[in-house]
DNA sequence: AAGAGGCCCTGATAGC
DNA sequence: TGCTATCAGGGCCTCT
C-alpha cells in the first residue's frame, strides 16, 4: 500500500540512519521477492559507503559510492524497520528480536551498520531490491515514467495534451505510472473527490479547469499525506514500526455507504470497482 | 495501440 | 472450532 508519501516517510528515515554509512553485511533470508534477489547481492553491497538516500516515486534510491544504486520498492506490504544495535551484536543472535515492534515472520532482507541494522520485511513479497550499475542505466530504467504530481512537467499543458482522445477513466489515468508517477489507488479516490470529479469519467471529457484541479489538489493531498507521516491501512508502518496518520483524514477512501463530509453536500460515500480496484466516491458531489 | 484483466502472495475477516 | 471464500492492490505481462 505505499504511495509516493509512504515511500518518503521511508526515505526520511533511511536518510538520517544509513546515509554515509558503511554496509558491513547484508544477509538475504529469503530471495523469492518479486523478482528472485541474486546470489551475487550480498557480495557487491559488502563494504560500500552509502553516498546518497533519494526517491523516484514510490521507490526508494540508494545510492553507493561507486555510484551505483540499490533501489528498493516496498510492492504492498513492505516495511523497513530500523533496529539501534546493542553492544557486540554482531556475535550475538539474541538481539535480532528484541526490537517490540518488529514483526517475527517475513524479515527477508538485513543490512548491517556498525551501530543498526536496517531491516526489510515483507509478508506478500510483491516488494524487491535491485542492482543498478549507474546512473544511465537508472535513468533507463525509469525512461516510461511520467512525471511526479510534484514536477513541473506536471502542468496544464502535460495533461491536457495527455488526455486527447482518451477514452480511458481518469481515475485509471491517476494509477497509471506511465502518466504520473507516485500516486497508488488509495490517493487517486481522495483527489477526485477533492477535485469533484467523478472517476469514471473518460480522461478526454475533463475540461480545462479540471485539470487543473487535478494537478493542484494531487500535490496538495500528497503534501499533507507526508506532513501526518503517510496513512496506514493494513500495512504501512514507518522504520520505527510506528503508523502514519493521514487515513484519519480520508474523505472517501475506504468510508463506504458512510455520508459524504462536504458541508451541504448530503450525498453517500459508494465503493465502485474499476479494473479490478476498489474506487471510492460521492456519486452526488463528483461530476461525470 | 489502447485498455482491460490476470497474476504474483499472505493475512485479516466474513460466513457457514 | 475450523474450514473455505473473499478482499486488499503495485507493477509487469498477456490478450483482445
Amino acid at each position: 500500500m505505499p504511495e509516493l508519501p509512504e515511500v518518503e516517510i521511508v526515505k526520511q528515515s533511511l536518510a538520517k540512519n544509513i546515509k554515509g554509512k558503511k554496509i558491513i553485511k547484508v544477509s538475504v533470508r529469503n530471495r523469492n521477492l518479486r523478482f528472485k534477489v541474486k546470489s551475487s547481492f550480498e557480495y557487491y553491497l559488502k563494504n560500500k559507503y552509502i553516498s546518497n538516500i533519494s526517491r523516484f516515486s514510490k521507490y526508494l534510491l540508494i545510492e553507493l559510492e561507486n555510484q551505483s544504486f540499490c533501489i528498493i520498492h516496498l510492492g504492498m506490504s513492505g516495511t523497513i524497520h530500523i533496529v539501534k544495535n546493542k553492544k557486540n551484536y554482531l556475535f550475538s543472535n539474541t538481539s535480532f528480536y528484541s526490537s517490540p515492534n518488529l514483526p517475527k515472520k517475513h524479515n527477508h532482507i538485513e543490512f548491517f551498520f556498525k551501530d543498526l541494522r536496517m531491516i526489510y520485511n515483507d509478508p506478500r513479497r510483491f516488494g524487491f531490491f535491485q542492482l543498478i550499475s549507474n546512473k544511465n542505466n537508472l535513468d533507463k530504467k525509469f525512461q516510461n515514467y511520467g512525471p511526479e504530481p510534484f514536477d513541473k512537467k506536471f502542468n496544464s499543458k502535460y495533461v491536457t495534451k495527455y488526455f486527447e482522445s482518451k477514452n480511458k477513466s481518469i481515475k485509471n489515468f491517476l494509477i497509471d505510472q506511465k502518466f504520473v508517477s507516485g500516486i497508488g489507488n488509495i490517493y487517486a479516490s481522495e483527489i477526485l473527490y477533492l477535485s469533484r470529479i467523478h472517476p469514471l469519467k473518460a480522461a478526454k471529457k475533463l475540461n480545462k479547469s479540471q485539470c487543473k484541479k487535478l494537478i493542484l489538489n494531487s500535490k496538495k493531498i500528497l503534501l499533507n499525506a507526508i506532513k501526518k507521516g503517510g496513512s496506514t491501512i493494513r500495512d504501512f508502518k514507518n522504520t520505527t514500526g510506528n503508523t502514519g496518520h493521514f487515513q484519519k483524514e480520508f474523505q472517501v477512501y475506504g468510508r463506504n455507504n458512510l455520508n459524504c463530509k462536504r458541508p451541504g453536500c448530503f450525498g453517500k460515500i459508494y465503493k465502485i470497482n474499476q479494473s479490478n480496484r476498489s474506487t471510492f466516491l460521492c456519486k452526488k458531489c463528483q461530476k461525470k
